[in-house]
DNA sequence: TTAGGGTTAG
C-alpha cells in the first residue's frame, strides 16, 4: 500500500515537466503538499522549491511551513520561514505562531508574536490580524503563566476592533477560563456580539472547573444547541463533582437527543460514575451499547470498563474485557492490577505486574499503590518491602504518602506493628488520617493495646489532625467512651468535611446513605437489619453496638 | 490562505 503511494507519489512528481510553465508546476507542488503525508516527500517537495527558486512563493510556502508543523518539525518549519526572501507576509507569521501553540513550546508563539509587533509597526505586509491574535492568546492559554500577557492582548484586540470577532472572542473567554478570571471570562462571553457552540461551550467549561455546578446546568440549558463536546463537559463536571446520579441522569438525557451520539471520552466518565455508585445495570448497558455500534475498543474504553466492573464486584468480567483488550496502555495494566488487588486476588495482580514489566511497560506512582496493595493481601510481606524499597532504584518512582499508607497496612496486616509504627515515623512527610486508622485498626486486630496507646500519645504530641482524627483513632481502636466525649466537646464545629456517602443498587434503584443518615425512607428497617447483622457477625461482647 | 471548546486509573 506504502509502495504504490510512493510509486504514484514519484510518478506525479517525476513526470511534472520542468519546462511547463512556473505557475503550475507552483500548482502541482502546491496540491502535492496537501495531499502526501510522508516526511521525505515533503523533503523532496522542499528541494524542488529551492531548485526552482519558489521560496518567496506565498503560498507554497505557507503548505509547507504547514506540512512540516504536522510532523512536528517545528525547526524545518522555522528554517522555511526565515528564508523567506523579504519580510514574511502575516499569513506565515500566523502559521507558526499556530504551529508553536501545538507543541509544549508555546513560549515560542508569543516570541514571534512580539517580533512580529515590532516589524509590523513598520511594515504593513507583517500587521497582526484577527487570526494573528487568536493565535497569539491561544497561546497564553496553553502557556497558563502568562496571564498578565494575556490582558495585554486583549487590550490590544479592543483597541484594533478585532474583539468582535468570534473566534477571537473564543479565545479569549477561554483564555480567562484557564486562568480560573470568571469574572472576564463572563464580561467577555456577555459583551460578544455573536456567540457559536464554542463560546457556550467554553463557558459551560469555566463554570464547571471553577465549581459553580448550578451555573454550569443554567448554561448547559441556556445553548441554544448543544455537541458531543458540550455533552462531555456537563456530564464530566457532574463526575467531578462526584454527582454520579446526575452525570448519569444527563448521559440518558443525552441518549435522548437524536442528534448527537456518546464519543469515547463520555463513555469514559460515565463508566467511571458507575464504578463509584456500584450500577452494574447502566455499566453492563453501556459494554453492550460499544459493542453493538462497534465501538473503537480503545485501551481508554478498555480501561474503564475494567475498573466498573472491578469495581462493581465483577472481577470476572473485569478479566474478560483485559484478555480481550487489543491495545493495553499502563492505564490499562494498572486497572486490571488494582481491581485484582481490591478484590483480594493479589498472588494474580503480582502475575498480571509481572507479564506488564515483561512486556517492557513502566509502572508509575499508581501502579504500584495496586501491586503494593496486592502483596499486602496475598501476605507477600517480603515481597512487597522489596519492591517498596526497590521503587525509586528500578523505576524512579519515590514513595509518596499512598505508598508509606501500602507499606504500613502491609505490615500491620503481617502482625509486624512495631515495624509499621517505625516505617511511620521515618516518613518524610506528615501522615496523613488514613495511615494513623491503618495502624490503629492493626492494633485493635491484633490486640495491642499498648501500641495503640503510644500511637495516640504519638498523634498528640506531634500535633498531627484535630479532635476529629483523635475521635477515628479512637474509634478504629474500638474505645467508643473516648469517642463519645472527643464528639461531645463540639466536633461539629470544627468539622466541616462533608459527610461519608455509600451506594448500593438493588432492582436497578440506586440508593444513596450518608454518615449518621436518618432521611432514607426505609431508615428504620434498615436500621433494625444492620443491628441484627452486627449482632450475628459479632464475636466479641464489646463489640456489640447498635447504630 | 491559517482559528477557538472535551475525557481517562488507587
Amino acid at each position: 500500500m506504502m509502495g504504490g503511494q510512493v510509486n504514484s507519489f514519484s510518478q506525479a512528481f517525476h513526470h511534472t515537466p520542468l519546462a511547463q510553465p512556473m505557475s503550475q508546476l507552483k500548482i502541482r507542488l502546491y496540491q502535492l503538499l496537501k495531499h502526501i503525508q510522508s516526511l521525505n516527500q515533503i523533503k523532496q517537495i522542499h528541494a524542488q522549491i529551492i531548485l526552482q527558486s519558489l521560496g518567496g512563493t506565498n503560498n507554497l510556502i505557507g503548505a509547507l511551513i504547514q506540512s512540516y508543523s504536522a510532523h512536528k518539525k517545528l525547526k524545518s518549519a522555522r528554517n522555511v520561514f526565515n528564508k523567506y526572501p523579504t519580510l514574511p507576509p502575516t499569513f506565515l507569521w500566523n502559521l507558526l505562531i499556530q504551529a508553536y501553540t501545538k507543541t509544549p513550546f508555546t513560549e515560542q508563539s508569543l516570541h514571534l508574536f512580539k517580533q512580529m509587533l515590532l516589524v509590523g509597526g513598520c511594515h504593513s505586509l507583517a500587521v497582526p490580524d484577527d487570526y494573528t491574535f487568536t493565535f497569539a492568546i491561544t497561546a497564553c492559554s496553553r502557556q497558563r503563566t502568562v496571564f498578565s500577557y494575556g490582558q495585554n492582548c486583549h487590550t490590544m484586540v479592543v483597541k484594533l476592533g478585532y474583539d468582535s470577532d468570534v473566534c477571537v472572542g473564543n479565545a479569549l473567554v477561554s483564555m480567562y477560563v484557564v486562568y480560573s478570571e470568571m469574572v472576564y471570562a463572563r464580561k467577555v462571553f456577555d459583551e460578544m456580539p455573536q456567540r457559536d457552540i464554542i463560546t457556550w461551550t467554553s463557558m459551560l467549561k469555566g463554570c464547571v472547573t471553577s465549581g459553580k455546578i448550578l451555573e454550569a446546568e443554567q448554561v448547559f440549558v441556556e445553548m441554544p444547541e448543544r455537541n458531543e463536546v458540550s455533552w462531555a463537559v456537563m456530564i464530566a463536571g457532574y463526575v467531578g463533582h462526584k454527582m454520579y446520579n446526575d452525570a448519569l441522569r444527563c448521559f440518558n438525557d443525552m441518549l435522548d437527543d437524536d442528534n448527537v451520539r456518546p464519543n469515547e471520552a463520555i463513555l469514559v466518565c460515565v463508566l467511571l460514575a458507575c464504578a463509584h455508585l456500584g450500577q452494574i445495570n447502566q455499566g453492563e448497558w453501556i459494554h453492550f451499547y460499544i459493542e453493538k455500534n462497534r465501538f473503537p475498543k480503545s485501551s481508554n474504553v478498555s480501561t474503564a470498563l475494567i475498573d466498573m466492573y472491578a469495581k462493581c464486584g465483577k472481577i470476572d468480567y473485569a478479566k474478560q474485557v483485559f484478555n480481550g483488550a487489543g491495545n493495553r496502555d499502563l492505564l490499562t495494566w494498572t486497572s486490571m492490577i488494582s481491581g485484582l488487588s481490591m478484590h483480594g486476588l493479589g498472588k494474580e495482580a503480582l502475575k498480571v505486574f509481572d507479564e506488564m514489566l515483561e512486556q517492557g511497560i513502566k509502572p508509575d506512582n499508581i501502579t504500584l499503590v495496586g501491586v503494593l496493595n496486592a502483596c499486602s493481601h496475598s501476605g507477600q510481606v517480603n515481597e512487597g518491602l522489596s519492591i517498596f524499597n526497590s521503587m525509586e532504584r528500578e523505576w524512579g518512582i519515590s514513595p509518596k504518602i499512598e505508598h508509606f499508607g501500602c507499606l504500613v497496612d502491609l505490615l500491620s496486616r503481617a502482625g509486624r506493628l512495631e515495624d509499621a509504627f517505625k516505617a511511620v515515623k521515618m516518613m518524610q512527610m506528615e501522615p496523613d488520617d488514613v495511615i494513623w486508622r491503618a495502624l490503629l485498626s492493626a492494633c485493635r486486630i491484633h490486640g495491642n493495646v499498648g501500641l495503640a496507646e503510644r500511637v495516640i500519645e504519638h498523634v498528640k504530641k506531634t500535633g498531627g489532625g484535630g479532635r476529629l482524627l483523635l475521635s477515628n483513632l479512637h474509634a478504629s481502636f474500638g474505645q467508643w467512651d473516648n469517642v463519645r466525649r472527643i464528639r461531645e466537646s463540639k466536633i461539629h464545629k470544627e468539622d466541616d468535611s462533608t459527610p461519608g456517602c455509600s451506594y448500593i443498587e438493588i432492582e436497578g434503584v440506586v440508593h444513596e446513605f450518608l454518615a449518621a443518615d436518618k432521611l432514607h425512607p426505609q431508615i428504620r428497617e434498615i436500621t433494625r437489619k444492620l443491628n441484627e447483622v452486627m449482632k450475628r457477625i459479632s464475636l466479641d461482647g464489646d463489640d456489640m453496638r447498635t447504630v
